[in-house]
DNA sequence: GAACGACCTATTTTT
DNA sequence: TAGGTCGTTC
């Protein structure tokens, strides 16, 4: 019991109440992941809990790692048996195993999110409607948020309140929408992310023997970040534990950052009324930060009304005040931040790894890139396009997809003509309708496609299905690995690839072998019992983050939003684009009048740091387009100003631009008020590398550099209203992107 | 199917 | 401003 001795009292607390309703509300920073760990490792080693009894559910893949490597490293190989993974994926395993009850084929596909929206982007254009009106980005996340609220569509288009709701919103067929979109979700065998939940609720709720199987099997049951649960991913759990009873929950409700995506704060804030009987444990003692940075951010935090109460405290040192600067405009900002963290890094000799950059959205990523890049600083970017979206790589996924589901209709569309093999989009259409008019699947059409379609199409098709019938037999004999090498092969995708002898085309060539490394080595990996296609499929379709530990660069700087930045923490944390509508976002204070989920994301942020915080802001920033002016962020003077300092270093000049916000003027004479020295206003300094180029000057042919794509041909000149652009031909990610830009490049050559 | 011109749109994000 | 998309034309 050596590992208990680190603990704190609350801590240990919260590892020995094993039995009953628990929750553990962990401050940030306060070891919450530690004690999970700790309590599984206890439940397993000391009460001797068969690891088969235990259901462990956290939100990420990342997070979900963690604490598997971290109770192995305390319990050993038992830890295997545990029932641990993403909310996700256990019930995704579920789902497998009973999906008869529910009419799904046991290898049903998972939809991910961009399946999911070109499907209803054919649907919008299948009904006849508006694809302005109905845009698939919406129709999407009325969808889901009606699926993680447990409404079904025939609820939805029963109940006259989301009628009259979706008539005001000037979108009357949602409904119809919804039910069509669940109809060819079914029929293609394919689950969307939300459906993973919703329908685990369904098969508990009418299964009640497949319910009372898993009450039983369950006995202990945990779930991390809890505050981000939805209704449907709170019921799942309730209904697992209510036999038992033991169930534990952790999280913290000032860090709840995803109500937008159907987290419901009210979950946590109401847990006891479902649990008369609950023990609550209080993790406080924050282990990360110094005593500035924890003040600052209860000060800021403690303005929310929809709180637990609690008190967040440090036994650590008091360290330096929040740091604010102030910009001029938003590349300044980004120059401020890279020669800050140039010089932190070389007085304090630490590694650019120990440094941050947090904004609210991916955009402002752009100017502290090329600060970053100007000054020669190594950084990476978290979030973005991963791996699994590649065009290469889900084009693939894809062939494995409908060789294991031939009903999966998303996959079908992307390999139907893939590499190119004569079937058409008329070719297509013939099937679809063909499959619609005799109510069949457009399998059983392509099997029969002399009848259907005749012709050189039906030549073709039969090919196809040829091709997929003889991969088909392969995956039941062969492993995973084997499978998917012969249909890279036999489908020509990889001899396409291989014969274009590009940079790109080498690129997609070598991104198709490392999926093919990695499905090898799912397949070499001992622990894996089950080597099939379809087990891979399923381990991949719920792997959507890029995080790859092997990434890991000590010497670059993480740039992410703070959304992402959840979960990790780093000794200098900068927070940029502190200005109000930007953080707290305009969109969400208009449309959801939400300020305390913006105030908790901010809260989020200031709590990575172990060491030091810096605030900046600009006094204009380009938004959509044109310049903007800004005022500095409500939440800048909501931090205790005993916790924050004004830089005095920025510049040796004063600037001619004029202090254009109240705010600016009102901390400046309350500065000189307190006699501390008003730090002088940064000095513009253009950027020489990249102008704004006249377009004129751009022509067919040449080569350019741009600031974030780096390298590109220009392939044309555009015209956009009153101004011209340049089509210029980059690469990305190994797939060509079009920029259309008229600013910001460099000549290389003419 | 590339090239061109015209037009539209614009959070946060895990699974 | 950056970026996408779509119909028309060659």
């Amino acid at each position: 019991m050596d590992y208990l001795k680190s603990l704190n009292e609350p801590q240990l607390d919260g590892v020995l109440t094993t039995e009953g309703p628990t929750m553990i509300i962990a401050g940030a920073g306060s070891g919450k992941t530690r004690v999970l760990t700790y309590r599984i490792a206890y439940l397993i080693k000391e009460k001797g809990v068969d690891p088969f009894n235990i259901l462990a559910l956290t939100f990420t893949n990342k997070a979900a790692m963690e604490m598997r490597h971290r109770i192995e490293q305390e319990v050993g190989s038992d830890a295997r048996n545990l029932w641990m993974g993403t909310f996700h994926s256990v019930f995704a395993r579920i789902l497998r195993a009973e999906a008869e009850k529910l009419g799904y084929p046991s290898n049903f596909t998972i939809y991910d999110t961009d399946d999911s929206k070109s499907l209803i982007k054919k649907i919008v254009k299948e009904l006849g409607l508006d694809d302005k009106v109905y845009k698939a980005n919406v129709v999407y996340n009325r969808i889901s948020s009606a699926k993680n609220r447990l409404i079904s569509w025939q609820e939805y288009t029963s109940n006259p309140i989301y009628k009259s709701d979706d008539e005001n919103a000037l979108k009357p067929e949602m409904g119809r929408l919804y039910k069509v979109y669940c109809d060819r979700c079914f029929k293609a065998g394919a689950m969307d992310f939300d459906d993973l939940l919703f329908n685990t609720n369904v098969l508990f709720r009418d299964h009640l023997d497949v319910l009372n199987k898993y009450q039983h099997k369950f006995k202990y049951v945990l779930v991390d970040e809890f505050q981000d649960t939805n209704i449907s991913q709170y019921l799942i759990t309730k209904k697992l534990s209510s036999v038992h009873r033991n169930i534990a929950v952790v999280g913290d409700d000032a860090q709840s950052i995803y109500a937008f995506r159907g987290a419901d704060i009210q979950n946590i804030l109401n847990f006891e009324k479902d649990y008369p009987e609950l023990k609550v444990v209080k993790l406080e003692q924050n282990y990360r930060s110094t005593q500035n940075i924890v003040n600052a951010a209860n000060s800021v935090i403690s303005r929310n009304k929809a709180q637990l109460p609690k008190n967040v405290w440090t036994s650590n040192d008091q360290g330096e005040p929040i740091e604010l600067m102030r910009a001029t405009t938003d590349n300044e900002e980004g120059k401020i931040v890279a020669s800050s963290i140039f010089e932190n890094k070389m007085q304090k000799q630490l590694d650019y790894s120990e440094f941050a950059v947090l904004y609210r959205t991916n955009s402002q990523s752009r100017a502290i890139e090329e600060a970053l890049r100007r000054m020669n600083i190594k950084y990476k970017i978290v979030g973005g396009l991963s791996f699994y979206q590649r065009k290469e790589i889900k084009d693939l996924i894809c062939y494995l997809r409908f060789v294991m589901n031939h009903q999966d209709e998303e996959a079908f569309r992307r390999i139907i003509n893939l590499p190119k093999r004569g079937i058409g989009q008329s070719t297509i259409d013939k099937i679809v309708i063909a499959a619609f008019d005799h109510d069949i699947s457009i399998w059983e059409v392509m099997n029969n496609a002399g009848s259907f379609i005749g012709g050189r199409g039906a030549e073709a098709i039969g090919n196809f299905v040829a091709l997929i019938r003889s991969l088909e037999i392969d995956s039941q004999r062969k492993d995973a690995f084997e499978t998917a090498t012969a249909v890279a092969k036999n489908s020509g995708l990889l001899k396409e690839l291989y014969d274009d002898k590009t940079i790109e085309g080498l690129n997609r060539y070598e991104n198709v072998q490392e999926l093919l490394n990695a499905i090898k080595e799912f397949v070499d990996n001992p622990e894996v019992e089950d080597k099939s296609l379809g087990a891979f499929l399923q381990q991949i379709a719920l792997i959507t983050d890029v995080q790859n530990s092997n990434e890991e660069d000590p010497e670059a700087v993480t740039l992410m939003t703070i959304h992402s930045a959840k979960g990790l923490e780093f000794k200098y944390v900068y927070i940029v684009g502190m200005e109000e509508d930007l953080f707290p976002s305009q969109m969400m204070i208009s449309t959801r009048a939400d300020l305390e989920e913006e105030r908790r994301l901010f809260y989020v942020a200031i709590t990575r740091a172990q060491q030091k915080v810096y605030l900046t802001y600009a006094l204009s920033r380009y938004r959509f387009g044109r310049p903007k002016s800004c005022e500095p962020s409500r939440f800048i003077e909501e931090i205790d100003p005993s916790y924050l300092k004004v830089n005095k270093l920025l510049s040796a000049r004063e600037p001619q631009a004029p202090i254009s916000s109240n705010f600016a003027k009102n901390l400046v004479s309350s500065m000189r008020r307190q006699g501390q020295q008003v730090p002088p206003k940064p000095l513009h300094q253009p950027s020489t590398d990249f102008v704004a180029s006249d377009t004129s000057k751009l022509s067919t042919g040449m080569k350019v550099e741009h600031p974030k794509f780096g390298f590109g041909k220009v392939t044309g000149m555009d015209t956009d209203g009153a101004n011209k652009k340049a089509r210029i031909l980059f690469d990305r990610h190994g797939e060509k992107v079009l920029l259309l830009s008229f600013a910001k490049l460099r000549i290389v050559e003419s």
